[in-house]
RNA sequence: GGCCCCAUCGUCUAACGGUUAGGACGCCAGGUUCUCAUCCUGGUAAUCGGGGUUCGAUUCCCCGUGGGGUCACCA
């Protein structure tokens, strides 16, 4: 049975790069009918933020994911949050340290500092440098510590030793013992450090497969270690491409856009285009198909099919497009849900109205942060005045003449007649028999008088949503 | 800087030794057209460099170069 797991530190925001990492774990574990864990990691009590947890438990939850198992709907593994786990943690170090593997550590920040220092001004890799493992004995160490010390545990590197691992992905990988640190695995403040409890857990809870960004690859060999120090299976590893910015080399940036998983939504982008997006970032089904809704992604979801670039580029233009193709998708209907649910606002308007204007820009809205501007002169006043809609071969007089003559085939339209086909049958009848006005510039002219802009939909649809009223008050005011 | 990883159009990617190196986004051009958008058609554009291995390398190996990651009592 597949379990994969999620987990997130409860020290900030969601970034969109995470929910590819849900989504790429959620699809491994339905894939094979397993569960999707989420554990939340809260291990480090300097940056815990308040209110963290519950922001990104509701946000995965708004990009239309679940969890099996993990914080609210509990579970057979639980608790989910490390810091109700803590329990556990110190006597698995402490077995380390009855085995050999680990060491009690009394050095202080300070001289660790100073450690530091010097090995970088000798331009050597800092590391710690074993005092405490080769100066001071078991026993004596155990004395220090019933006697209140502040102590960590360290874990004992096998400096002669290559620890080599399988990324499913990248490949075999290895390290050389000397190259990594005697890592702290429990804190002073009696906290496991994130390598011990990551091991712990995801051996408790069963984890078959550990997949997350690849800046975890330098520290997989710490966890090797423990897996087998401790006699456990070593689950299956997966290390994911990093997102970037396409225009500038890294991470995403602020300056070009969303970077929260929580601001993309509330920019307007749907979540299964979002999801539908993240999908191709780091896979490919392997055929020329790219629209896949999250089930059709669990289907053809495969680790062959994920790919070792070290960076992928997060490109806004096709996020905008994904969108657009989904928008287009809907039925006006479920469309004016969407919107509704989006902005309060939207929902006190006419639902008829709403629906016909929603037709109306359905194959023009990208996101959905744009329907204010596309939509206002549907619903607000505006205000034009007459030498706004003068056309480049037409002077302001032949526009002051032309306006009557449209008032005049507009008023004998009848409420119940006034439909797009009839507007467009009487307007084009009066565009015939003017010899120097172009379909183009009286139309134009109209627009730009009924609705102040010079993209809109088509004039006669978006006449016959503004109704008869608001078209001949704006057609008026101009020549007043 | 040490170590680890990566490398196909601008971007996401396909081609698992033999293809005119394919698709999508973007961009450009044309068509439809009352504007915009949609839609349709066409076009632009890539194997980082150098050595090998092989009848044959995008593909395998080595060396460069470039990019990324990581070097905490943070995750």
């Amino acid at each position: 049975m597949t379990r994969t797991r999620m987990a997130p530190s409860p020290t900030g925001e969601y970034h969109i790069g995470h929910i590819r990492t849900v989504l790429y774990n959620y699809a491994l574990a339905k894939k094979d009918q397993g569960a999707f864990v989420i554990r939340i990691e809260d291990t480090d009590r300097t940056r815990f933020v308040e209110g963290s947890m519950e922001r990104i438990l509701e946000v995965i939850k708004d990009y239309g994911l679940s969890w099996d198992e993990g914080p609210q709907v509990g579970g057979d593994y639980g608790p989910y949050i490390q810091s109700e786990r803590l329990g556990l943690y110190k006597k698995y170090a402490e077995d380390l340290v009855e085995k050999g593997h680990a060491y009690y550590c009394f050095c202080s920040e300070d001289r660790l500092k100073e450690l530091r220092a010097s090995q970088q001004e000798k331009g050597i890799k800092p590391m710690y440098d074993r005092y405490c493992a080769e100066n001071i004995d078991i026993r004596e160490a155990k004395q220090r510590v019933t006697e209140g010390e502040s102590y960590v545990i360290r874990l004992k590197i096998p400096r002669d030793e290559t620890i080599s691992f399988h990324d499913e992905v990248l490949g075999d990988i290895s390290f050389a013992g000397e190259e990594v640190d005697d890592q702290v695995l429990l804190k002073s403040d009696g906290f496991p450090t994130y390598h011990l409890a990551v091991v712990v857990d995801d051996h408790l809870m069963e984890i078959t497969h550990i997949m997350r960004g690849s800046d975890w690859v330098s520290s997989t060999p710490k966890h090797v270690l423990l897996y087998k120090y401790f006699g456990w299976e070593t689950p299956k590893f997966i290390h994911l491409p990093n997102l970037k910015e396409v225009g500038a080399g890294k991470k995403l940036s602020k300056r070009f856009g969303s970077v929260s998983a929580r601001e993309f939504l509330d920019e307007g982008y749907l979540p299964e285009a979002l999801l539908n997006f993240l999908m191709l970032l780091g896979w490919n089904p392997g055929t020329d198909e790219e629209i896949f809704s999250v089930d059709e992604f669990i289907q053809k979801f495969d680790l062959a099919n994920v790919h070792s670039a070290d960076l992928v580029a997060f490109d806004r233009e096709k996020l905008l497009w994904f969108n657009g193709v989904y928008i287009r998708n809907f039925t006006v209907s479920e469309l004016t849900d969407r919107l509704i649910s989006y902005d309060e606002a939207i929902a006190t308007i006419d639902r008829n109205k709403l629906e016909a204007v929603v037709s109306l820009i359905q194959e023009r809205i990208k996101v959905f942060s744009e329907f204010r501007d596309l939509t206002y002169y549907f619903f607000d006043e505006i205000n034009v005045t007459l030498d706004a809609v003068v056309q480049k071969s037409k002077t302001a007089d032949d526009t002051r003449k032309i306006i009557p003559q449209i008032l005049a085939v507009l008023e004998e339209v009848p409420e119940e007649a006034w439909q797009a086909e009839k507007l467009e049958e009487l307007l084009r009848g009066l565009q015939d028999q003017l010899t120097d006005w172009s379909p183009k510039e009286l139309f134009m002219t109209i627009r730009l008088a009924v609705t102040g802009e010079k993209a809109t939909p088509p004039l006669f649809d978006t006449i016959s949503v503004l109704g008869k009223q608001t078209t001949l008050d704006r057609l008026q005011s101009l020549i007043q």
